[in-house]
DNA sequence: TCTGGGGTCCTAGGACCC
DNA sequence: TCTGGGGTCCTAGGACCC
């Protein structure tokens, strides 16, 4: 049996742990630059309000219900997840993280009469360890442990735990479990679904394998198995290293000159290498892009990207700042206005395992050592305490203007929480 | 006029997730 | 006026091998 723990509105339920006057009161998390609503506390979306609704459409709503309106702050986030994850290692041998808010555990092994008292206490401690609340659902596989969670949410009487373990319960939630709620199943594949009458998990269910087959593919099988209560997807205890790495942003305003662009571009390479070294990796391929507004019809539209292949693989932020700058160069256009822009390490590979070349010139052991001592200084000192010429002291303007403290990761806003 | 067969590896693009 | 960010996996097709 699978077990999924779903933290409930995490990013609303974190603001809402260190300001509890927003118990009761709809609550919004905004994307960077407060550009859309991406979190939201039931109270929020009984409004109406939807995932990845522009903030400026939704103003009305938010002012007449007087919905508190927080800018990201994920590094709070980031902190309480990780005190999520470690409270459930105290309570299951082996956690499998699935995301910021999700993971998933195991209890085979455990008798079914106790699963349901086990789940309950999960969602419990947390709750009680954390203040975060999550539900907790359980069942033969992954897939079905997702519908499971769902219906925690829909059911507040289930006390924040779902077990669907005997077929005929399986079969009565997945006749009326809308179609494009599986896990798996995009608005995409639940357009073509609709369209050729599958509405429900039953629905689709009902349809031949070769017909999922040849219109899904392995993808549509494996969601089928699972549904039908046979794992395809398996538990995965140890977190392999990640494939690419990616920072992007959006711009609060056009930017049309190539050194506001310069500077950005600058500290997300960075922030790319800060990320590859956390994680004693590095890359062999860096891609940059650069794009216009897609909203601003009426405006010259561009998308341009570049990519180097490195002769060797690196982790210095020297040579990743400064083969961005040469791509940004060449494809830079006078004229533009530009929204978003984005810099994709890929070809990661641990920093052991990188291969040197014959005629390197960089002195790579030096390049290391000054890496390490960048930040060493901005991890005591402050992030951006030391930074590449190119990327400057002053950033571009992001608009944040609703960012909560981070509560638990920074002393100064430790001690100005009132209590 | 006729123009093989059996593979591997890589990448771009499309689908999905949170 | 204002429209997010960071990932994964699968597949088709091209380039290449013998």
């Amino acid at each position: 049996m699978f077990v999924l723990c779903d933290c409930n509105n995490f990013f609303a339920s974190c603001e809402r742990v260190f300001d509890p006057s927003l118990e009761g009161r709809p609550v919004v998390v905004l994307s960077n630059n407060d550009g859309c609503i991406v979190a939201r506390s039931n109270e929020a979306k009984a409004l109406g309000l939807k995932m990845g609704q522009p903030y400026f459409q939704a103003r009305e709503i938010i002012r007449a219900h007087k919905v508190a309106v927080f800018s990201g702050n994920h590094r709070l986030y980031g902190d309480m997840s990780r005190r999520v994850m470690a409270t459930l290692r105290t309570l299951m041998p082996s956690v499998e993280v699935y995301s910021v808010d999700e993971a998933f555990m195991d209890f085979s092994g455990l008798p079914t009469g106790q699963m349901m008292q086990r789940g309950r206490e999960i969602a419990l401690t947390v709750r009680r360890n954390t203040g975060i609340p999550v539900s907790v659902g359980i069942a033969p596989t992954k897939t079905l442990a997702k519908v499971a969670g769902k219906l925690c949410k829909q059911y507040p009487k289930l006390q924040g735990c779902c077990m669907m373990h005997r077929q005929q319960d399986i079969d009565k939630v997945l006749r009326k479990f809308p179609i494009e709620d599986v896990w798996g199943i995009g608005w995409r594949y639940s357009k073509m679904l609709k369209a050729a009458g599958v509405s429900t998990a039953w629905d689709f269910l009902q349809a031949s394998p070769e017909w999922v087959q040849a219109r899904m593919g392995v993808l549509g099988m494996r969601i089928r198995n699972e549904l039908l209560g046979e794992p395809c997807i398996g538990f995965e205890q140890a977190s392999s290293m990640q494939q690419s790495i990616c920072v992007t942003r959006s711009f609060s305003r056009n930017v049309g000159d190539i050194e506001s662009l310069h500077r950005s571009i600058a500290s997300f390479a960075t922030s790319a290498a800060e990320k590859l070294r956390r994680q004693g990796a590095c890359a062999s391929r860096m891609q940059v892009f650069i794009c216009t507004n897609r909203h601003r019809k009426d405006l010259p539209q561009s998308y341009q990207n570049r990519m180097v292949e490195l002769p060797v693989a690196t982790d210095s932020t020297l040579e990743l700042v400064s083969n961005a700058s040469a791509m940004l160069r060449e494809m830079f256009s006078q004229g533009y206005g530009y929204k978003r822009a984005g810099v994709i390490l890929s070809g990661i590979i641990p920093r052991q395992q990188v291969q040197g070349a014959l005629f390197d010139p960089t002195d790579r052991p030096r390049q290391a050592r000054l890496m390490q001592a960048i930040d060493s200084v901005n991890g005591r000192h402050g992030r951006k305490k030391v930074v590449v010429a190119s990327e400057g002291f002053n950033p571009l303007e992001v608009n944040h203007d609703h960012r909560s403290r981070s509560y638990t990761t920074e002393w100064n806003e430790i001690l100005s929480i009132k209590v």
